[in-house]
DNA sequence: GCTTGAGTCTGTAGTAACTACAGATGTTAC
DNA sequence: GTAACATCTGTAGTTACTACAGACTCAAGC
């Protein structure tokens, strides 16, 4: 077995993982399901490389702005098209824009309630608990 | 088999989900995992009454709150105990509007990065696509 | 040479809160 | 009688991981 099947730009799943900020099984994961591509191997230990660096940094960046991995999926595949594929990332980019501010304001509408059931709970004037009572069925 | 063994009071399941507006499946998975006591049974097929409907409708405005299933368990359980389970309501509910908050938070943050990048993508002034930049390690 | 510890491997199961069937059985209307 | 509808049980799928179990590899120390 030849040790320099592992060239000095090589690393270990273990390095790319502290590299990337990406969980090792999170590593895994995508890569069975094709987000990241399979890695050389040596023996049966993946090989990664600084070029490889790039791609998952990518993936976790636009989870982070709350894309699905299908939506990534598409993301990685427009990213390699060129300038003339701007006009569909910035479409996708705008409906998830949409669906972010849609939940924002699922969750304010939530917050405003429960403020205010707090509120009037914590002031102790109602006979019964107002939050049990925002609830119950009237 | 009695026919009125169902009083005129009981409704089969279907008319229970009609008149709480919750599915038939979300009704029978609840039951299943205790959040919804077993009913009656007139042979195989499940009876509902119409004090029911509150416990149910109790347990979707929670959901519609953000409030998580065992979160629920514990606000049916409380709301049994009378007011003197007011403070152990607030904090639960105060503790989930913290959790909402910071989910409001986390989304306002994303929305901020994507707004900005769709602006910067639409204006067009930029060489490469402003969103895929975004995403790419620098 | 042997052990110990760290790193890695595969594969499976668990999480949350449903939702969507398949395939059987029961009830009602005509 | 038969067709249409309602209900039944049980299982599997969804999302994006996370957490093992149990095996294997490798380098360093004695």
């Amino acid at each position: 077995m030849n040790r320099d099947a592992m060239s000095h730009d090589d690393m270990p799943i273990g390095e790319f993982s502290r590299r990337t900020g990406c969980a090792i099984e999170t590593i895994r994961f995508y890569e069975k399901i094709c987000i990241l591509p399979k890695p050389r191997r040596r023996g049966r230990y993946r090989l990664y490389q600084t070029a490889d660096i790039g791609r998952l940094v990518f993936v976790r960046r636009a989870r982070e702005l709350g894309f699905t991995l299908d939506e990534v999926r598409e993301l990685l595949r427009l990213s390699g098209a060129g300038a003339e594929a701007c006009g569909e990332v910035r479409e996708l980019a705008a409906a998830h824009l949409n669906d972010v501010r849609a939940r924002i304001a699922d969750l304010k509408a939530m917050e405003r309630v429960l403020a205010d059931a707090v509120k009037r709970c914590a002031a102790g004037a109602d006979a019964a608990c107002p939050l049990i009572e925002t609830l119950s069925a009237v």
